[in-house]
DNA sequence: TGAGGTATCTCAAACTGTGAGGTATAAAAT
DNA sequence: ATTTTATACCTCACAGTTTGAGATACCTCA
């Protein structure tokens, strides 16, 4: 289980590279990220479509509904030149953080 | 600049990890803060000491107010058994995120 | 017919940083 | 002597975000 602020902060970074491999929709996404993770992360959808909409609302993705070969109706996203750029900034600060963390956690003995 | 999110993500491990080393008040937490990351990390106090009272009253920390040579009230905070074990907690949530991120920032196809 | 997976959406409640503001002491600069 | 800067703590309204609950609809398999 992932504390919610955690999850707060690692939710846009994740979604963006994921779609730099190319245009996904939510239910998929969630699947990816559980996949990726091993299982440790499990996204709730009513925490990633309102958010999906704000990434596109802020113009990091854009989307459209397309209806798949089984007949679906989906939503699917793709990154942005803006969601690149945000991409970029995000895993600078992700990084500038947990370098700070891996310095203080040198000196731990590690886990088993 | 690091994000909100980010910032509410991080607050809670780097403050038990700072005091794993001892006792310490939140001034000073906000200064150290500071030269670990050089610089980068600069945190509020309207922040801080609202999060070390509920860190307190969640029984991860105790705080007690002391004064210093010098002739300052200070209020000085050092981690318990409980804290202990929150940090271990939030250490593995940390690495786990910290390693799906990486995944999606390093891919090497061949490897896996 | 029923169960489970797929796929999306909305809403109130709870939590947490930000920005603004306040209080007080002491050293350094003007 | 006065002002600024640094130290050291506190509170409040505001905005943003996940959670838990609930809803809708389609498809497949038994």
């Amino acid at each position: 289980m992932i504390s919610k602020t955690l999850v707060a902060a690692s939710t846009k970074p994740i979604i963006l590279s994921i779609l730099i491999s190319g245009e996904d929709y939510g239910y998929q996404i969630i699947q990816r990220v559980k996949d990726i993770s091993g299982g440790t992360l499990e996204w709730s959808d009513n925490m990633l479509y309102p958010l999906l909409r704000r990434l596109e609302k802020g113009g990091l993705l854009v989307g459209r509904w397309k209806t798949s070969k089984e007949g679906r109706l989906r939503r699917y996203y793709r990154i942005t030149d803006k969601g690149r750029e945000e991409l970029e900034s995000e895993r600078r600060q992700w990084m500038s953080v947990n370098q700070a963390l891996s310095k203080l956690w040198k000196p731990l003995p590690s886990l088993e």
